[in-house]
DNA sequence: GCCGTTATTTTCCGCTGTCAATAAAAGAAA
DNA sequence: TTTCTTTTATTGACAGCGGAAAATAACGGC
């Protein structure tokens, strides 16, 4: 993918360096003897790893803000004290850019994900070509701002729902947006100037929780996403999985219920027919045969109350924690993140979701971690900025093609 | 773990020449050329792995049985004729023992996996010391016909149900033998004189089916089996999945029905609850009012048209279907295999199966290619016997420990 | 200042796989 | 027959990566 004239580059320059880079990016400052040993290397190894990434400034030594905390007091007073080392969050900039059907979502994020930046733009066509000129006007507002900093733009991540070929940059497919083959990762490059990297939506979510959140350092993990609809994303032997045909982790077209109501799919009882927004709201409507015109409503009546409305969350709650001891009956993950906007009505349905997949689970599954927690609204943006991140580290440039 | 003293090893030096001898065993006969473009090295490479391989005898030039046969045929006129090299399978031999609560079954392989010998032997106590020394009594007459082979056997794989830590050779938990922490390969190793691989009956299955079988060059696919449980071994990024817990393919506990029929594992409508062999023999019972010591005698009142038979059959196919799709939806294999005992009604369930597979997959996961094939009794200690084989060729020797 | 201890770096060193050139084994052309 | 073309396989020089061991650094305690 065409680069910029002064394109950032990552020096990668052996295996060694990548693996010991990503894992400081993970597990924050560590002492080098530290870094080898979760990274599986030789002390030596790590010395000639770590002098690149400090000449060229992306690892810098200290412990960073908290410098002086907890990590020196569990220093033992033996031997001499070990150096950290963290990376420099500040040496590169990323772009990140969710798009659904009605709306971009950007953030601008540092080296280590942290968000310096977020924007929300209305997407009035959904076309690709009117989109493709919102989501440039977008990333031009995130270069306005970063061309403050000292630290230079390094690439963009794209997400998008459907089928996504993130090798080659394509949109096979996305239903929200009604586009069909689109050579996305081409296009954004040369209207935006920056190494891109397109991926689905959720599989990028996956990664920022691989890399910069609770999946940090498991090799096994899921992320469920709640909202209109119930995604998931699985690293098993510590890579995302992607699906031979595109599709993977549709944990929302899993049954839960074959006498439930007819999904979109064709089928009933889908776990997403349930549990999903639009689905949601549809029966609470008949449930208290008032007026609900969108999820917010919805769970305004379920928390004042009214009856009827709660039983529908309890039976959502109940169809999610089924989708997920289906996932952990069938991949014995080390841990499942429940996470999405759907989480407004966390505590509706919390404890429905832990006792369904406790029930279900089976056997040594059941103990798996089950962790729930709130999405915040640019969560995907920089989901997005974790895939530009990811191909910045491991091709060396911010371009995923090539 | 403790070897015999002249015990077979195989020169296993570098990565690249057990790259190149996997993917030779798993593809017959190759040119270098195509092995290299197959394993991802270079043509030097491959001639470099390939001959200490042929040195030893592992590996053999020529195309074997069927030389002269399209293979040749499909050489084009122009160039240096390929030569082809294919793996030695008499060069060592493998015994596969397969463990379930009344019965030993074994089999002495060729390094192809190719079943030289099958024997049974009933198991009266399957308490861990007499079911050892009957698992003893069973290899040394695998060994003994093997004494007339000039082959050596070179390694002992043992497969068990249940919870089993391959890496360190131990039946953590095995409902149906009532074992708790064995340390099997220490104890088999001791008394066979054998290097030992210990693992899960399933999992053991899937590599049989993954270095020899339909799974051979996929990195993605399902193994189903289907009999007395409803067991589900999965390849993902060319791994066997095994799970943080020991757990992993449960889809025998995928609930199929929350309305269906009481599981064992304390649910309703479990897959297995529906489809196995117990829960089709008492539905059958149920239906017809008649008779039913077991599932012969079930299968045979389905063939026979008996009111009622046929449905509980039908029904069976419905819900293993719709786990599969769960499958296919949660990872997107390239393909699923499914096999099994039960697989003698195949006739009466088949189509159901692919029915609601076709119907409860999500877009493209519907794409997969699933195959319905039977099994050999015997097929579950050839598992045992690929295990054997790849700890012989990934460590060296045929020991899993250390 | 010396010692014990732990962290990091340095200095080789073996090993692996690639590259580019070369040999080999045909059929085709002259 | 000889020579050319084409494809396959092999060789040998080579670069570089990561490891082991030894050296060095940085303490705190004595």
């Amino acid at each position: 993918m065409r680069s910029t004239p002064h394109a950032e580059t990552f020096p990668a320059h052996t295996p060694a360096t990548a693996q010991v880079f990503t894992t400081v990016l993970s597990h924050g400052p560590l002492t080098r003897l530290e870094a080898g040993r979760r990274a599986g290397l030789s002390p030596a190894a790590v010395t000639k790893a770590v002098r690149p990434l400090l000449a060229s400034g992306y690892l810098v030594e200290g412990g960073g803000p908290e410098e002086g905390g907890t990590r020196e007091a569990a220093r033992p007073a033996l031997g001499r004290p070990a150096g950290l080392v963290r990376v420099n969050g500040e040496r590169a900039l990323f772009a990140g850019v969710k798009a659904t059907g009605d709306e971009l979502i950007a953030v601008l994020t540092d080296l280590c994900c942290r968000v310096r930046l977020a924007r929300r733009a209305p997407l009035p066509d959904r076309a690709a070509g009117p989109a493709l000129a919102a989501l440039t006007d977008l990333v031009h507002e995130l270069l306005t701002h970063a061309a403050e900093s000292r630290a230079a733009v390094a690439g963009l991540g794209i997400a998008v729902s459907g089928d996504v070929d993130r090798a080659e940059g394509v949109v096979r497919y996305s239903p929200f947006l009604d586009w069909r083959d689109v050579p996305l990762a081409e296009l954004a490059a040369t209207a935006c100037g920056l190494p891109v990297t397109v991926d689905n939506d959720v599989r990028a979510l996956t990664v920022a929780e691989q890399w910069f959140g609770a999946g940090a350092g498991l090799s096994d993990f899921a992320l469920v996403t709640v909202g209109a609809g119930i995604g998931c994303g699985l690293v098993v032997h510590g890579r995302v999985v992607a699906g031979a045909h595109g599709v993977a982790g549709e944990i929302g077209h899993l049954v839960a219920d074959p006498a439930g109501p007819l999904c979109h799919c064709g089928n009933r009882g889908c776990v997403e027919a349930i549990a999903g927004d639009a689905a949601i709201v549809a029966r609470v409507r008949e449930a208290t045969g008032r007026d609900v015109p969108d999820s917010a409503a919805a769970v305004a009546l379920a928390h004042q109350g009214v009856p009827g409305a709660r039983e529908v969350y309890a039976r959502a709650g109940e169809a999610i924690g089924r989708g997920i001891a289906a996932v952990a009956n069938l991949l014995g993950p080390e841990r499942v993140i429940i996470s999405g906007e759907g989480l407004a009505a966390y505590d509706l349905f919390a404890a429905q979701i832990r006792q369904a997949f406790t029930t279900a689970a089976f056997g040594s599954a059941a103990r798996c971690d089950v962790q729930i927690r709130p999405l915040p609204f640019e969560e995907w943006a920089r989901g997005a900025a974790a895939t530009a991140i990811q191909t910045f580290i491991t091709h060396g440039t911010g371009s995923g093609k090539g």
